[in-house]
DNA sequence: GCCCGCGAGACACATTTGTGACGATATGAG
DNA sequence: CTCATATCGTCACAAATGTGTCTCGCGGGC
């Protein structure tokens, strides 16, 4: 399950860092590397694109190291937290997940030690975390994927999460093999107490981190506009006075699990489970996320928050 | 002495920083941040080049992992190392030192265990290194600089190294107090048996980790360029058989030390200092140094060595 | 008060980069 | 063998970037 030599097409690794080393490092100009090797400007272009894209090149912001920033100070201070990690807003239209996933990232290749097992949510947060994992190899590194699949491969597919994060961490992974939302309650106790997939929930309580992400439930909410959910549960579990959820368990409010006829349909870990992970890192941006935050934070789900300016702002104003 | 609220001018690092969040991360325009916060579309681009020189802001370039490069497992073979990382040579008139340095950045960066002591060498590529070293903060590091100071701070001066790499890592940081070139053989015993100098030296032999530089004797030295050693020392030392120097051990053609006046007044590190290091690390790279990385194999001062496509085929080539 | 020098913004320009259009060439199915 | 398809190189152009020059405003020295 965790062998996955090339993922898909011949892309040429090797000659992508070199010509990333003549472009970042060197400072050359693309058109001299593509004469110097004998290419077109343009592939050494797209080269130079893909390695970035594919995590090959990564780029690294220093925080300010000493001088904090305001906002994470106010942030550990009023909800208790171990650490806040609070990266700017978008400027633009860009996906603010992008953005919250690479300081993701980055925090789970200083924190998780070699050996250790890492629990990841899904979603484009944990996706953007992947891309901007340092790649690492040889140190024996377990991902286990904190719920279950998606049938149709959205841009955001969980089982493909699992598999970047596991492969940029040469690690093992381990899938639930189950639909995120079982048919029927009936068969999600069959599902949940049958072979892998029991076993594969009883590795989350001895997980030494957890990346979390956060789902909500507000008219942005991606899970709604790729189909996760249908507007009908989407309707309902608002109107059961959920938020979101944090792998597959719906909130509401003030942290508290709501009620809701999905609820016994969902295959996940047992909040006791998750609550028993030392290390839990919430990663979510964005101001549709504040409510879930909050809530996430209120059910001790969050050790570690790492957003963006806008919503923590926002989760400070309350 | 690990304090540095600010080293020399007003660099604002949290504006830096955040510039390039939204320039490499969210990928936004230099215009269009500029625009955003009120600035100048040029003072961002200063900015932005100026967190990059100073290491605000690193690129990895992830090796192809699983595929070594052809040449670094000859090297491997042919000389006994334990590894060997070949980047690729410059192709224009770009300084080799920058990406060679680049690179042992980057080593060093993941081998300095929390707490370990790092012997550093000095010069170009020690420099490049320094800022290639991901930051970190309150790991008990040290750093110690093996070899003595140059009076006139030309651009490579030691202590300048051994400050910037003990800054990116927050590190406490020893100096041998003392003139590389000691004046006369009677000062330098007396220097190295005096107080200051003797314990930094003591320290030597219980480092863990040694990144070690090399200096050449060909007509393109640096050394000689920038006054290190007069072009009469270079002359007679090139006359009794030496290639070049490890932290002023200048050997010869087959590693073993040159006989000479000079060597008298070197203040450094003994050679049976050096040897006890359990991990040391050689970085150089350029035709230049290919004789003196060869003598610096030989004389087992070399673990791991980091160096450039040219250099490498060079060294095979023999 | 006046002059000098310095730094920063405004402007301008050359270079570099990203991307789309178009045609050539390979690849593979029938 | 032919054709459909996809990939890649060439060309071209617009956007973005790096850099130089000019000018203005500010502060310090006299």
């Amino acid at each position: 399950m965790t062998i996955d030599s090339d993922h898909d097409d011949a892309f040429d690794a090797a000659l992508a860092a070199r010509i990333s080393w003549h472009y970042f490092k060197e400072g050359q100009t693309q058109e001299a590397i593509a004469g110097h090797l004998g290419l077109t400007r343009k592939r050494v272009n797209r080269m130079l694109a893909e390695a970035r894209e594919r995590g090959l090149v990564q780029i690294t912001i220093q925080p300010p190291l000493g001088a904090r920033s305001e906002l994470e100070a106010r942030l550990v201070r009023q909800f208790g937290l171990r650490q806040a990690i609070v990266v700017p807003a978008p400027i633009g239209d860009t996906d603010v997940r992008v953005m919250v996933g690479a300081a993701a990232g980055a925090y789970v290749s200083d924190h998780l030690a070699p050996g250790a097992a890492l629990g990841i949510g899904w979603g484009g947060t944990i996706n953007s975390a992947a891309q901007n994992i340092r790649r690492r190899s040889g140190q024996g590194n377990r991902v286990v994927l904190l719920c279950g699949g998606l049938a149709e491969s959205t841009s955001i597919n969980p089982y493909d999460n699992a598999s970047m994060m596991a492969r940029a961490l040469d690690a093992r992974c381990y899938y639930i093999t189950a639909p995120m939302f079982a048919p029927t309650a009936e068969l999600r106790e069959a599902m949940t107490a049958s072979e892998p997939i029991k076993s594969v929930l009883a590795m989350v309580p001895k997980l030494e981190l957890a990346l979390l992400s956060a789902v909500d439930l507000t008219e942005q909410s991606k899970a709604l506009e790729y189909g996760v959910i249908s507007r009908n549960d989407w309707r309902s579990l608002r109107a059961a006075g959920s938020v979101g959820d944090i792998c597959g368990h719906y909130l509401g409010i003030d942290g508290n699990p709501v009620e809701h006829p999905l609820i016994a349909r969902m295959v996940h870990p047992a909040m006791k489970s998750l609550l028993a992970i030392p290390l839990r890192v919430l990663a979510a941006g964005g101001l549709a996320k504040v409510a879930i935050i909050r809530a996430a934070i209120k059910a001790k789900l969050c050790h570690v928050l790492i957003t963006d300016e806008s919503a923590a702002a926002a989760l400070l104003d309350s």
